[in-house]
DNA sequence: ATTGTCAATTTATCATATAAATCGTGCTGT
DNA sequence: ACAGCACGATTTATATGATAAATTGACAAT
């Protein structure tokens, strides 16, 4: 029943739930097709053609096609006529799309995943921090520095702990002047987001204000290799944490 | 003139070129929106309205809507009834999508973005490498050798030396044991097969055996840091050549 | 000046018809 | 018996037209 208004549909409203965010019927049928994926739900029986997807939920085709089109965007499926709809393999998915990463997390989210996600950051931070010190883009440089402060504010209670931790990693990629390390700032805020919630060990430990330090020094000094080093060791701190 | 077969369809041709990819006009509408997308034709002007690009093209107002809806799904465009189809600042797109990324360096300038590319791969294939060091997977590994293998056949003509090249850095992807760094592989297929083909300083450079070589014996010696180094050392080659 | 109303524009959705691609089946000819 | 071809069935692809919903801007009323 992704039914909104009325039109002269007849369908009948049983099925759905497609979820929250339905701003119209196709990004919610986006959403409930894309977490069913997902979670595997067609891994054992076939993905449904256009027609049965537009009956159980009571959409016309349009927005059947339309949503499968996003899919297919996003790598989860492929469309072949008289074959139909196939899910495609894990590693076709696009993992750093937004959507797909937020259905894989809202289900799928485990010690594993962290431990994946933090190895990923092992390899961009450090590179990313040695960029900064060579891009000397002035102005990104004060901003780690004013996030750096903020960490020392919520030091002192004046501040959310977290999410200053997460501004400063931010601020670090975004100073690298490189686009493609500032993609990643969703993933690194979710993975800093979920690492509290799954591992306690974590919840008393607050980040060395000391390290973080370090890395905004090495970069405002202009040392590529120093920023890359001290980032590195923030990065295997928590690391030690999540592989126990 | 994306029209392929006849239907009573009566738009003239006369407009189109849309690009190799046309598997079928929907495929062939998204390759040519998102290629006008990236190329900034329409940062000045409007995006055109569902009805405009159907009359401009000579297809169907189905076929105009699923390729918005994919270029959506990609972060490229945002469409809301009234204000018609916007295109998104850059920061929205998608760049780990494989058709974002090929518009990008298939456009003139396009060195900017594979140096950041490059930058990119600095960070993640020596991270990569070092995990294959640990990960112990000796599949894998056979396989990174008989990629290794592969590029000494093609430096004797026996085979493709771009495509060993290739096969041989998502060998060591796919050794990390890491889905997020195998997510890579599809867009440094991507990247490496299309900057190849538009920028001729690459083309005379072949890849060093032994460099490639010292980084398969620093995984099968399970030696991390010594596997992160050289695998480095092969990137900061290409970062050369593309800086240089 | 603020608010409410209405018309216009554009996307969103529905419905239906036809084309194209592909798979399986069964026939046909040898 | 078997290879190959014709044909029907299934599913996506495309075209078309109609209506709904959302939003903007102009304009009127207070």
């Amino acid at each position: 029943m992704l039914q909104r208004g009325a039109m002269e549909s007849t369908a009948i409203e049983l099925e759905g739930q497609a979820g929250d965010a339905k701003r119209n019927l196709t990004q919610g049928m986006l959403d409930a097709l894309g977490k069913a994926i997902v979670t595997g739900r067609y891994d054992m029986r076939p993905f449904p053609t256009e027609a049965e997807i537009a009956r159980a939920y009571g959409v016309s085709r349009s927005v059947t096609r339309e949503a499968v089109k996003m899919l297919t965007a996003k790598g989860l499926v492929q469309a072949k006529p008289r074959q139909g709809t196939r899910v495609q393999p894990f590693q076709a998915w696009n993992l750093f799309d937004p959507d797909v990463l937020r259905w894989l997390l809202e289900r799928k989210f485990s010690i594993e995943v962290l431990r994946h996600f933090t190895q990923l950051r092992r390899g961009i931070e450090p590179e990313a921090a040695a960029l900064a010190a060579t891009a000397r883009d002035g102005a990104a440089i004060d901003t780690v520095y004013r996030e750096l402060e903020r960490m020392r504010a919520a030091e002192r209670g004046e501040d959310d702990p977290l999410a200053a931790d997460i501004a400063f990693h931010l601020a670090i990629l975004s100073a690298s002047g490189n686009p493609f390390f500032l993609q990643f700032s969703r993933v690194v805020a979710t993975a800093l987001t979920t690492s509290i919630r799954f591992t306690n060990r974590i919840k008393g430990h607050t980040a060395s204000i000391a390290e973080h330090r370090d890395v905004a020094d090495a970069i405002e000094a202009r040392d590529p290799e120093r920023a890359r080093a001290c980032a590195a060791l923030l990065i295997d701190n928590v690391l030690d944490l999540v592989d126990g």
